[in-house]
Formats: structure tokens, sequence, C-alpha cells
DNA sequence: TTGATATTGCAACAGAGTTGCATTAAATTT
DNA sequence: AAATTTAATGCAACTCTGTTGCAATATCAA
């Protein structure tokens, strides 16, 4: 389950995952690639690639959803808890590879936690 | 700006929050509502108490927008750093009423942060 | 009660993401 | 190398969240 064929469009967007580790929004990863494959091919490439724990998403300030190659990616399936940062300034949104201190809550069981740092990213301090 | 006339749908809103600290997503307020008003007058009200302080908004897990009224509410201006908490079973989600340590990144300014805890609440935990 | 204007309802829209289905193209088999 | 299987793609139509413009209504102050 997930990518079986490497076809042309799964190594255009694996390309851009390799990159860097900056991570993408659909929809700018989908003008991106205007004309060289259509939106629903994005989205479904994204999910089985996602699938396969070579990338993972989550969800901007925005509520749009974003994907991201990060080092623990490589292996196996994602399952790492890992913040991201979004400059609002200029809008770049990266994988920080720190990590983050759940709390242990009473009467709760945290499984996980989605978290997003809003600020000045290095470029935009000045 | 704000609020400035207290209607019936307003007031309707209100009692929503007022009644617990437990959070609303939009789409579900707009379910409860249907017939009592129209959904952009939901929308158009939320904002409005958003913009007077009186609620606050986060985006969850799934992209939808959220509401929810908090202690740190209550005052001015909503610009406190607290973390929401997202049942992964019952779907309810709430705010929590602890601080959440915002890390000192190097190279990056951390002015707010988005997190929001997944997991299994009291009732669910059975 | 009257008048100014904040608020609402409605309808139409915009944009993200999804679905079904026919077509195309990988990869496997012969 | 051709045939076969079926994963992957393109397209069009769709669902759903959220927004906008404008005319009609309701709140509040004078």
């Amino acid at each position: 389950m997930g990518i079986k064929r490497k076809t042309k469009s799964v190594q255009q967007i694996l390309a851009v995952f390799e990159k860097s580790h900056e991570a993408v929004s659909v929809v700018d990863l989908i003008g991106r690639l205007e004309g060289e494959m259509n939106k629903t091919t994005v989205y479904r490439i994204l999910e089985r690639l996602e699938g396969d724990g070579i990338i993972h998403s989550f969800t901007g300030t925005n509520g749009y959803k974003w994907y991201a190659k990060c080092r623990s990616c490589t292996e196996h399936h994602h399952d790492d808890v890992h913040p991201h940062f979004e400059c609002k300034n200029c809008g770049k949104v990266e994988c920080l590879d720190i990590d983050i201190v759940i709390p242990k809550l009473n009467n709760r069981h945290v499984e996980s936690a989605d978290v997003l740092l809003i600020g000045q990213c290095a470029d935009c301090m000045i």
C-alpha cells in the first residue's frame, strides 16, 4: 500500500522534497506543477507518499494542508513528535529538529501533539 | 470595534460559550443553530466576539475553525498561549489551563505557538 | 417615536479537497 | 518485443468551509 510505480509525476514530487527539508503547502505545490500534472494527482501522490512514511503532513495556521520530509521520515513510518515553524513574514514553514516535551495530564491520555511555532525566521529578523 | 448591539443572535451564541469552556467548531455551531440564524451570521458574530477578546479561535486537526472561551479570554484581548486538547475518540476539544514552554530557537524569533494535544479524554479512557 | 446605522438573511460566490470513471502507462509475463 | 495486468492519471463534476455584496431589518440613542 502506497507507491507501487515510480511514475514521472511521482519522481517530480519526490524531487521537491528531496531538495530541502522545507515544508510545502499542497496549494503551492499544485501551483508549481501547473501544466505538469493534475491537482488530483498531486493530492493522491502526496497521500501515498505519506502512507509509505516518506513524507508527513500537518495543518498550517490558515487550515491548509502542508507536507514535508524530515529526517525521521526517512525511516519506517512517521510517528515522532516534532514542531513546525511558520514565518509570519515570508510564509516559509520548516520542520524543527527538536523534541517537544509533551506535558502529562491528569485524567487524559496524550498520544501526540501538533505544535506550530509562529514568528520570524532567520532571513526576516533583520 | 466588535459587538455593538446585543441582538438575540449574539445572546444565543454567547450563551453557548458561557455554558462551558469546551471548544466548538463553527460547523457544529452552525448545525446547532440551524433554523435559528443564518450561517453567515454565525461566522460574523464569532469574528466580532473574537475581536472583542471574548472568545478565541484556533484550527483543529482537520483544518476546521474552532472557537472557545477560556479564563484568560475574559480580560482584555486574548494573547496568551495555552494548548488545546482534542479527544480522538469522541471528538471533544477543550482548552487546557496550563502554560506551554515555548522553546528558544537560535536564529528565529518565536512570537506565539499553536499547540494541539491529541489523545483520549477522561470519559473515553475507560 | 424617529432616525442613524449596526446587524442580519439571502444568494451567489471562491477555494480546498474528494470522487467516479474512462484512459494511459508502468511493470510483469510470455 | 509484444501482450497483459493493473496502478496511476486526467477530467469533470462534486462537496464542503468560509466569504462577499446588497437589500431588508432591528437595535439603540436622541
